[in-house]
DNA sequence: TATACGTGGTG
DNA sequence: TCACCAAGTAT
């Protein structure tokens, strides 16, 4: 099928920089001003999509209380939890933040600390590698940043750990900055509604970056509500099995329930076997370094796999990753 | 652009 | 049971 994977595209267009970069300020205040009394624009500087009132509406009521969206979470605690949230889902980071700010509740308190901490308080989260870089962000941050998480996008992408999505929604949902916010849900969400397939494809940022910026609300404060709004849809109704599309906001105007929600046809990324693969013997090997006060011995790691090519090859890489530390004495720990 | 990278819940 | 799925990033 033809352009499969593509959304449509759009100019090249990220957000402006700051809370003031929507439109003037005065048109800001008028917007402000009918939102709050629930009236039509009276002269819009361009229409706002149609998915952004009821998407919004349906936020206010339905949105799940979740602790990094409380108000008194700082930049460090969003960014602790998108980086947790990173092919996680939400009710096994939940215990794993709360313990991981109690401990660190600051870029310098885990700056401080030695990078086999943040592994073995990473815990089971899965992709151990992430603990590794939000322990080099926190030391950069202290390094370049005063210990302080940027609100900049660029300064934010340029930090370990942090991509296209985390340093958006970082800037957008900490600070407030309008940014297209662009997840695997919104991705799922705009796919659907917007461009009546059942499935968004393989990813390309630029273009996804585009589309989702042609739908943001002018307003800054609205449009980072908008993309928290977009991505919660996203996880609660318009999920990838089973969308729940009776109790969607968006159903009237969904592009994909209009053409008789058409099953996917384009490429499909075909997941990987994990079962006997290397990342469940590093897995297997890091387990057991976890879960030790103290160094092992080789013997205590061989006893996890019995394929010695394969399990020589995985404890290599966990040593060139960083996340394992081979001792002089032969033994191997969590890197101090 | 395609692939490697953990772990556990679910239909 | 097992394939799919979960707020991606780095190479």
């Amino acid at each position: 099928m033809g352009n499969a994977s593509g959304w449509s595209g759009q100019a090249p267009a990220d957000a402006r920089k700051g809370p003031a970069a929507a439109g003037t300020v005065a048109g800001a205040a008028r917007r402000a001003c009918e939102d709050a009394v629930g009236m039509p624009p009276s002269v819009p500087a361009r229409a706002e999509s149609a998915l952004a009132g009821p998407v919004l509406a349906w936020y206010d009521r339905e949105a799940r209380e979740l602790p990094w969206r409380e108000p008194g979470a700082g930049a460090w605690a969003v960014l602790v939890s998108e980086i947790m949230l990173q092919q996680t889902p939400v009710n096994r980071v939940l215990p794993a933040y709360a313990a991981w700010l109690a401990r660190w509740p600051t870029p310098a308190a885990l700056a401080a600390a030695a990078p086999g901490d943040a592994v073995r308080m990473w815990g089971r989260l899965g992709y151990p590698r992430r603990a590794l870089r939000l322990h080099e962000c926190a030391r950069q941050l202290v390094a370049r940043h005063d210990g302080i998480v940027p609100d900049d996008v660029d300064a934010l992408l340029a930090l370990p750990g942090i991509g296209a999505y985390t340093a958006r929604a970082v800037a957008a949902f900490a600070y407030r900055q309008r940014h297209p916010v662009v997840d695997t849900n919104v991705r799922r969400v705009v796919a659907r509604a917007v461009l009546g397939r059942g499935d968004p494809g393989p990813p390309a940022t630029t273009r996804d970056l585009a589309a989702v910026e042609a739908l943001l609300p002018a307003d800054a404060e609205r449009s980072a509500r908008f993309g928290v709004a977009l991505m919660e849809l996203g996880a609660l109704v318009c999920v990838a099995r089973t969308p729940r599309c009776g109790s969607c906001p968006v159903a009237a105007d969904c592009a994909w329930l209009a053409a008789g929600s058409p099953a996917y046809e384009g490429p499909t990324v075909r997941p990987q076997r994990f079962v006997g693969t290397d990342r469940q013997v590093r897995g297997l090997l890091l387990g057991v370094l976890r879960d030790a006060r103290h160094p092992v011995g080789k013997a205590a790691l061989d006893v996890v796999w019995t394929d010695d090519v394969q399990r020589e090859r995985s404890l290599d890489s966990l040593v060139a990753d960083g996340l394992v530390d081979p001792l002089p004495d032969g033994t191997y720990a969590l890197p101090s």
